[in-house]
DNA sequence: CTCTGGCTATAACAGCCGTCATAGTCTAAC
DNA sequence: GTTAGACTATGACGGCTGTTATAGCCAGAG
């Protein structure tokens, strides 16, 4: 081997992830995801084989995981201290990247493909709210939530911040998400029981 | 006159709208948009002087119109009445596209522009969001709720739905948006005074 | 009838797209 | 010191992009 740099693999992931949470998959070519990691094009298709579509989706998971990670930690505090840096989490991505950068799992869920199957890159964008999803729920319920409401409370979370982010990017302000944090705050108090 | 259509241009504009929804804007090309709507190439540059960001523009004031004129309707008997119209609303949408298509304001505000400035399709979506959480936030208000209470619940709705949407075009399911809907009529319940 | 002007048709432009193929480089193991 | 194989460099392919220019059509006004 060359050189010890798995670290490559995933600088291009970690780039691509960022450059699809502010243009859009189909706005975000292969030759700009390599430039932005500094790696020629071939090494692009050396790493990822399949193409554009595993790259996407590789950096979805790769998204996905590092939310779950952070989240996961900071709901052993319980569902209120998960759901605030939750929230902090995305609040800082927009602020620092001047409302230009949002949720990578959501701009691959809304760009549909020619083809009549499921790309993996969304499938793996649907697996991502499934495990954010799970990991709230679990907290909530043991924190004294029924499991439907639960359940429904966790999708809420997810499905709220995900669609702030978007506002926040298009109003060049960080009011919505604010706001919607003030109800989810309240709803989550009142749903546990402790 | 050739034709006395007028039809011609609000074809292309609801047609662009569709197909935004669909693939997001960079997606989108503006051949397609012409032969979505049977008009031709020429004439798409005719309407819309000022290309694709105009097309893109009025596409979603289009649908921000569309919406908020049910919307207004619907909020007459009530703000929970007004909640389950909006959900349906996208709900239809969602499943007769068999979780192909989105909402196209969501799919515009989240694909960065190049230049550093706003471009104009981006504000528009910002006017629409804003407008449909007027819409929610006064009924809320006519109904016995606080204004920064109002003001926080209409935010969530929209956002909450925007999400959702996306979410269960992930999952190839209409759960998402069905689990939400059951907290925020309780949550708009629980909120109003009479 | 002529003529005007909204609309269409067609072609061209420079440039980027995803993908692939090839030849080359350079390190680590033998 | 040789060799294998992971990585890079380069260039090409057909096709699509937004946009513009130009010439043509064809209904209604005068």
């Amino acid at each position: 081997m060359t050189k010890p740099s798995p670290a490559a693999r995933e600088r291009i992931v970690a780039g691509a992830a960022d450059m699809i949470s502010r243009r859009g998959l189909n706005a975000t070519s292969i030759r700009e995801m390599a430039k932005h990691a500094r790696a020629p094009l071939g090494s692009t298709y050396h790493y990822f084989p399949e193409g554009k579509q595993q790259l996407a989706t590789e950096a979805v998971r790769h998204t996905g995981e590092w939310v779950a990670r952070r989240l996961r930690k900071e709901l052993e505090a319980g569902p209120v201290a998960g759901l605030r840096a939750f929230l902090a989490l995305w609040r800082k991505i927009v602020v620092d990247s001047d409302f230009r950068a949002g949720c990578p799992v959501l701009a691959v869920s809304i760009e549909e493909p020619p083809t009549g199957e499921t790309p993996p890159a969304v499938v793996a964008a649907a697996d991502v709210f499934t495990e954010w999803e799970s990991l709230l729920s679990a907290s909530l319920r043991e924190h004294g939530a029924g499991r439907e409401e639960a359940a429904q409370l966790a999708t809420l979370v997810v499905a709220a911040v995900e669609g702030t982010v978007a506002m926040c990017r298009a109003k060049r302000s960080i009011e919505p998400l604010d706001r919607a944090a003030e109800q989810l705050r309240a709803l989550i108090l009142a749903t546990i029981k402790d």
